[in-house]
DNA sequence: ACTAGGGCTTCCATCAACTGGAAGGTCAAC
DNA sequence: GTTGACCTTCCAGTTGATGGAAGCCCTAGT
């Protein structure tokens, strides 16, 4: 197969197929014309990169995972163990976001948006602590 | 006062501070010895970027914010729409993100977690639609 | 045989928003 | 006069790609 015909079945680009190879996720064959060359296995080492980056994994725990999917032998704890702490990111960054939005859009109801110069908005992110004087 | 100073008042670090000028955020003096010299205008204004980068706003969207605190003539109006703008663009990521942990706990939860190889997270990485032969 | 097109190759640059580090000038204190 | 903190510039690296240029390769059509 060539890079077109991965990228197609693995609904990756090819770019980003080819600097998965330069980051050494994939290591596909070349042919005598230089063409790089997969094989149905890296066509599904491509398809579990997808699949995994999409669920928000890091490349270095993609890394960790298709390693961990290649040996037959590895404990799933291993696998829940990385699921596990990328969970908690998610959730830290969940609730990271929630925060912001409460405050944005406390301001953003404030704010009446009009013609007049009066903003609650930019009043707010210019004085809030350290500048009461 | 000396970048110290600013970075100390702002809670930005020196190097964010300077990469700011870099990017045209703020124009501090230069004093004769070549440090940069921040006025009280500077030290305002580089904590209301602090505080816009902490609620996530994009360095573009605060160009737009700062440039809209220091036109007394705006109207709210603008700097409201700005705003909601990004309200949208954090409502959007958090339902993603709720996606995410929800297929991921999912996943979490299925799997053992044991020393034994089965892994159903690994499981559905591989063979997630796309691979049913 | 020639040409047009599409696909493939490499390499280099760019994005956001910094951050780290090296090499070196400056300043206040002891 | 020398330490040590603070300042300067410049270059490289981070994450995860993406865009583009220059240039092979291959097939189909004429």
């Amino acid at each position: 197969m060539n890079i077109g015909d991965v990228a197609a079945l693995s609904g990756l680009p090819a770019k980003t197929i080819r600097y998965y190879e330069d980051i050494g996720l994939v290591k596909p064959l070349r042919s005598s014309n230089g063409y790089r060359t997969f094989r149905e296995s890296d066509a599904h080492k491509l398809a579990f990169l997808g699949r995994s980056r999409a669920l928000g994994f890091s490349i270095e725990d993609c890394r960790n995972l298709l390693a961990l999917y290649e040996d037959e032998k590895r404990a799933s704890a291993e696998v829940k163990d990385i699921a596990k702490q990328h969970l908690e990111r998610i959730d830290h960054k969940i609730a990271e976001m929630k925060q912001m939005r409460a405050t944005l859009a406390h301001l953003v109801h404030a704010c009446a948006g009009d013609h007049r110069p009066d903003c609650p908005i930019l009043a707010d992110l210019a004085t809030k602590q350290g500048d009461e004087d």
